[in-house]
DNA sequence: GAGTGGTCTAGACCACACG
DNA sequence: GTGTGGTCTAGACCACTCC
C-alpha cells in the first residue's frame, strides 16, 4: 500500500520563487485528468478511493477529495455513496438529456428514431477544419441524420469528425449501433465528449431542409451549431443541428 | 463574541428518528438563505466573516465554509480573498452577461441602448398569472421595450411583473434609470434575479414585431420565454423576447 | 463486518487586502 | 500587523453498499 512508484516528486514544491502558484489539489486535479485522458479509467469503471489515491500521490485524503469535488462537480467523475467514484459515461439515463436541450412543449417522453442519411469520408472544408483544430489537408467524417419524435421528423443533424481519430467509421457500424451516438463514441473509439459550445440562430428552411423535415419551405428552424471537447479541450465533433420548433423548444437553465 | 442570540438549538439533532437526515452545513445554507431572502445583508454588502457565523450558528468554520461554498457555487455569494464574502448583485461587469446569452457573431463590445415602448398596470393574463403564481385578479405589470446594439434594433421584450411588487413601476422612474434592469430591481424594489429558465423556439415575424425591429415580415426571429426566480424559487418575472439573429447568435455551454 | 464516500471538527499555515 | 478567505492535514464518526 505504501511505496508506490508514482512519485512525481512526493510532496510537491510550492510556487518555486515567482512561478504560478497553484493549490496541491488542483495538481492533483491535473494527474487525474492526464489519467482519465490516457485511459487509464475507463467511461463507467470505478477509480481508486480516495484513500488509495491519497497514498499514491502523497497527500491527505480531504485533499484528494477536494480535487474529486471538481471533476465530479465538471460531471467527469460519479460518486456513489458506499460503492466508489465512477468514470461518466454517455450512456446513463440521468446524463441522456445533457446534451440534448430540445424538449416537448407538454408531457415528457416520446418515442424518437434515427434515420441515417449519409456518411462519407472527405477532406474537411475550411470552416470545419478550422473549428476542429485540422489541418487543412486532413480528412473528416460526414454524418448526415434525421431524428423523429412520435414519428415526426424534428432534428436534422450535419455531423463532422476528425478522420484521423474516427477511423473505421462507417453507414454500416452506426446503423447497428443502438443507443446515444456519444455513448458509441466512447465505447468504440475511446472518445468522451465532456463539454459543449452551442450557438443557436433562428433562420429560413431551404426547399431541400423543408422536404427532410416535411415543413413548409421558409419556415423559421432553430439552428444550433456545437463544437464538443474532449479531455484538454480539444474539439471532437462540429454538429450543426436544425430544429423544428412548433412541438418542441429548447430549454435552458441561467444560474 | 460568545453568546449569540440566535440558538436555534444550539447544535442542530441529528435525524430525529424517521425524519429526513440532512447534513449541518444544509441547515447552515438554509439558515443563510434565510438571512438573504429576509434583505438582512443587501446586495454588494459583505455578510459576517465565517468564523463569526460559525459562532453564532454553533458550528466549526469548515462547516460555515461548505455552506457558503454552495451559495457562492450558485452565483447568489461572490467570495474576495482578503476582503470577505459578498451578496451578489447584477451591478458587476462580469455577471452583466450572465443572463443576456446574445452575443455579436464576430467581434465582442458594441454600443447599446433601450427605448421603452410602453409600461402598463393590468390585471394578468391567464397565462402570465400562472407563470408568476399570481392568482387570476391579480393586477401584473407589463413593459415592453426595444434593445439595439449598434443603432441595430435587435431585441423586443415583453416584460411582466407581479404589481403588488413593483408597486411605484412606472415609465418615467424607468426611463430614469441607467443600467440592468435586474440592477433596478434589486436597489428599487429588494428583488434579487438568482435563477431563470428560458424555453426557446424559432418563429416568423409578425408584421408589427417586423416593423419595430426593421426586418422584413415572416422573418425567423429567436423566440425566448424566460421566467426569473427570486430566493426561495418564488417567480418574478416573465420575460419574453424576440432576438434579431442575423448577426448574433444565443450562445450556451453545455457541461 | 469491511470498504467506500460523506460530514464534522480543530488547528496550522498561506495568500491577499488594507490601513 | 491584523483580518479575511484559501489550503492542507489528521482524526473521528456517520451513511450506504455488498458480502
Amino acid at each position: 500500500m505504501s511505496d508506490q512508484s508514482i512519485d512525481t516528486s512526493a510532496v510537491p514544491e510550492r510556487a518555486p520563487a515567482g512561478a504560478a502558484y497553484s493549490p496541491l489539489y488542483q495538481q492533483i486535479k491535473g494527474l487525474l485528468l492526464q489519467s482519465l485522458d490516457r485511459g487509464e479509467w475507463k467511461p463507467g469503471e470505478v477509480i481508486p478511493s480516495e484513500f488509495e489515491l491519497a497514498a499514491r500521490f502523497n497527500v491527505s485524503q480531504g485533499t484528494v477529495r477536494k480535487a474529486i469535488d471538481e471533476l465530479a462537480a465538471d460531471n467527469l467523475l460519479i460518486r456513489r455513496q458506499g460503492k466508489g467514484t465512477f468514470v461518466a459515461t454517455h450512456n446513463e439515463a440521468k446524463v441522456r438529456f445533457r446534451f440534448l436541450r430540445l424538449t416537448p412543449d407538454d408531457g415528457q417522453p416520446s418515442a424518437s428514431s434515427s434515420q441515417l442519411i449519409d456518411c462519407r469520408r472527405v477532406k474537411a472544408p475550411a470552416d470545419v477544419a478550422r473549428l476542429l483544430d485540422l489541418a487543412s489537408s486532413e480528412s473528416a467524417v460526414n454524418v448526415r441524420r434525421l431524428l423523429s419524435f412520435d414519428a415526426e421528423p424534428t432534428i436534422l443533424d450535419d455531423i463532422w469528425l476528425p478522420g484521423a481519430v474516427f477511423k473505421g467509421l462507417t453507414t454500416e457500424s452506426l446503423t447497428r449501433y443502438r443507443g446515444p451516438l456519444y455513448a458509441f463514441f466512447e465505447s468504440e473509439y475511446g472518445v468522451s465528449m465532456v463539454r459543449a459550445e452551442e450557438k443557436i440562430k433562428a433562420v429560413a428552411a431551404t426547399a431541400a431542409q423543408a422536404e427532410l423535415l416535411q415543413v413548409a419551405p421558409e419556415s423559421p428552424l432553430l439552428q444550433v451549431e456545437r463544437v464538443s471537447f474532449t479531455y484538454g479541450d480539444r474539439p471532437m465533433e462540429l454538429r450543426r443541428g436544425l430544429y423544428v420548433t412548433n412541438r418542441f423548444h429548447y430549454r435552458n437553465s441561467l444560474n
